[in-house]
DNA sequence: AGGCCGAACCAATTTGCAACTGGTTCGGTG
DNA sequence: CACCGAACCAGTTGCAAATTGGTTCGGCCT
């Protein structure tokens, strides 16, 4: 009896019977099958039979169940990875920081090809606005929505939606720390002077040296982070435990 | 006095009392401001005179207000982009795919750098699945799962959510049919044969013949979707009615 | 003892409703 | 004419109720 296929339903009568369900394509060709309980009821067993019936299907990959949701049909979609905080647990700002490296020149690229004269006075007037803050609070919003708006200047909408789902992790709570101590010093007059020669390069519709520039840009920014998170803090406090684990290097196109 | 900047207070009141609390940093340092209910009845004047003096404030960049939401300070964040109604309905098949064609071949790279010898199983099990549907529907649903699989594998967090941001955008309702015909047919047998190549590729640890064959994948899908969106239907529709009006070919690398 | 059923409870999700917010219109007042 | 008060519309949030799969327990039958 110790046969590897779990196939053979001679065992078992509820499995029989929901294979002959599932295989009718009823449900009225929707992919959700009945509660637990009525589909117990209705085949005339009990509910726990059902759900043993239901642990082999699903592991056969024909159904697919969630708590609070209900049974399907099909393979198991993927689980909701939007949501930020669940994200930004698992990811890690160096992560984030070679996505960002992957999309954000591109993005500055198609800014120069598309930047209308109101687009790149609003850029300049972003760009005043985050070298203007004194706080690092307010530098983070309005650094933001300088990229942001390169972003949308760009007007590829999909990669947009890219880049706010990175940017809403980057302001995550969590890195908070981590950023400004990367960003503190002589090091923000040089983000400014950064920010300044992507705009430029935009405005003067020199797309390849927008590109170049925003690349310059985040690799600055990337040795900073990188910087305050491998050495020690000056006061002894360890900056490892704000990183999660996986913090090894993955380069996208480094084959 | 035409003069070209907003800024005398000398004709209205609420706008120069308004100022003044902006700039005190009042409010318990949160962002947001009391509802134009309370500000009004607090400053002393009507709700009409308070919001056309948040108007002026709204234009100038130092808040912003959402209906339900409330007034805040700051620069105005980015919508929420991730739903995938609003961002289908912006983007195109086009763009989905140039989009692709940056991640998953990366995605691809990755996971051959990874897999484990479960993983390598599980994708030859998703590729039989695909490749044994019958219908267009189960087709794209296990199709959809092999490529997730994919990228689950290839263990970037952040670069799996992007590709789940993006696979909900393709299996949107709206472009099913498109997707159905440029998948019709002969081009079905080859996908399947592409399928097994990249696999074939992630099992032998090859990470650039990984990412080549994906790369060569989603370029003959893409292909396909163009076909389908410039030749006119048999019958006589038209196909253009479907497909949103941005589609010119938006490289990301092309510089 | 083992298998099954019914019931109850836990936990995750969805749904519906009430409260609140900015957006707008209307009539009244000085 | 400018302003106010009030009411209503529309979008958002928060919370409680209902629903669902996940789990445990006691009782019944073979």
């Amino acid at each position: 009896m110790a046969h590897p296929d779990p196939l053979p339903d001679s065992s078992n009568f509820a499995l029989g019977r929901l294979r002959a369900l599932l295989e009718g394509g009823s449900f009225d060709k929707e992919q959700r099958l009945p509660s637990e309980r009525v589909l117990a009821a209705q085949i005339g067993i009990g509910r726990r039979a059902l759900r043993r019936a239901l642990e082999v299907l699903e592991a056969e990959g024909r159904i697919w169940r969630h708590q609070g949701k209900g049974t399907f049909l099909g393979p198991r979609p993927p689980e909701h990875p939007s949501d930020v905080e669940d994200l930004s647990r698992r990811t890690n700002p160096l992560e984030v920081m070679d996505v960002r490296l992957e999309i954000e020149p591109a993005l500055a690229r198609l800014a120069a090809l598309r930047a209308s004269n109101g687009d790149i006075e609003r850029l300049l007037h972003l760009a005043d606005k985050t070298a203007s803050m004194s706080d690092a609070d307010g530098r983070e919003l309005w650094d933001s929505a300088l990229h942001r708006a390169i972003a949308e200047v760009a007007g590829n909408s999909l990669l947009l939606a890219i880049f706010d789902m990175i940017d809403r992790i980057r302001q995550d709570a969590t890195w908070r720390l981590l950023r400004e101590r990367a960003r503190s010093g002589a090091r923000q007059q040089v983000y400014v002077d950064q920010h300044r020669r992507v705009i430029a390069a935009i405005a003067q519709r020199e797309a390849h040296a927008a590109e170049q520039a925003m690349r310059e840009h985040l690799e600055l920014v990337r040795d900073g982070l990188l910087k305050v998170m491998t050495s020690p803090l000056p006061d002894g406090k360890d900056p490892q435990q704000a990183i999660p684990e996986n913090t090894e290097d993955q380069r996208l196109h480094g084959t």
